[in-house]
DNA sequence: CGGCATCCCCCGGGATACTG
DNA sequence: CAGTATCCCGGGGGATGCCG
């Protein structure tokens, strides 16, 4: 299989566009260490609305990143949990989130030695 | 320097969503070799149009990831290129990019199982 | 609890055409 | 060559409200 980013019409592409999402990033890292259920999920993701919640959650199920289970009790209970290829997405996820907490200060100023210029 | 991409605010998502772009993520990848012109990048990257190589490179050189290059000559020419900060992301998206083309057929065999299940 | 439906607004981003 | 300008459409994504 030669799959290739730089094709136009390569899926792969696509790929990258749903890893490459902050949402699904944020939450493949916090089920690093288990399941959670939904709500447990909105808590630990500050600021993701229901929707791109739900919305996020079924594309990663979808591509087979994420199982969905559903307890047959009342109250309803729902867990989310990493699978196989959704755990090898793991290093990917943390790398990138380091990276971003690593750098920022310097994107920071790098931003504003950037508009400062563009002011001038 | 404590940056959270967990945090609601923390600037780090912000840079979570640049470096999950998939333009940039390909213009960071194309750019290993070293620096290139405008058309080149626009050649190498089929599917991305003007306005988007324009805003994307804008970006990456805002964040500081890209050094832009004028030079004073007819026909005018301009090269991008890797800052050192630029260079430290190309693992990561070389990773993206890998991980993306080795898992895409697993993916996309997931989805139309996911598909075919929501059809019956 | 864990959603899905709806409304609605904003803007990302493609296509096209023009300029220094 | 390396953009900028303009138009325009689709959809991303928030807010709200309802259901099993």
């Amino acid at each position: 299989m030669e799959a290739d980013v730089y094709a136009k019409n390569c899926p792969s592409r696509q790929l990258l566009d749903r890893i490459g999402d902050a949402w699904s990033v944020l939450i493949v890292g916090v089920l690093k260490d288990g399941p959670l259920r939904y709500t447990e999920l909105a808590q630990r993701i500050p600021g993701v609305s229901p929707k791109m919640l739900t919305q996020t959650l079924r594309g990663l199920e979808r591509d087979g990143l994420v199982t969905r289970t559903v307890y047959a009790v009342v109250p309803p209970r729902v867990d989310y949990t990493l699978t196989t290829m959704g755990r090898s997405l793991l290093g990917l996820c943390e790398a990138l989130k380091d990276w971003a907490e690593d750098n920022i200060a310097d994107v920071v100023e790098a931003r504003d030695a950037y508009d400062a210029r563009s002011v001038a």
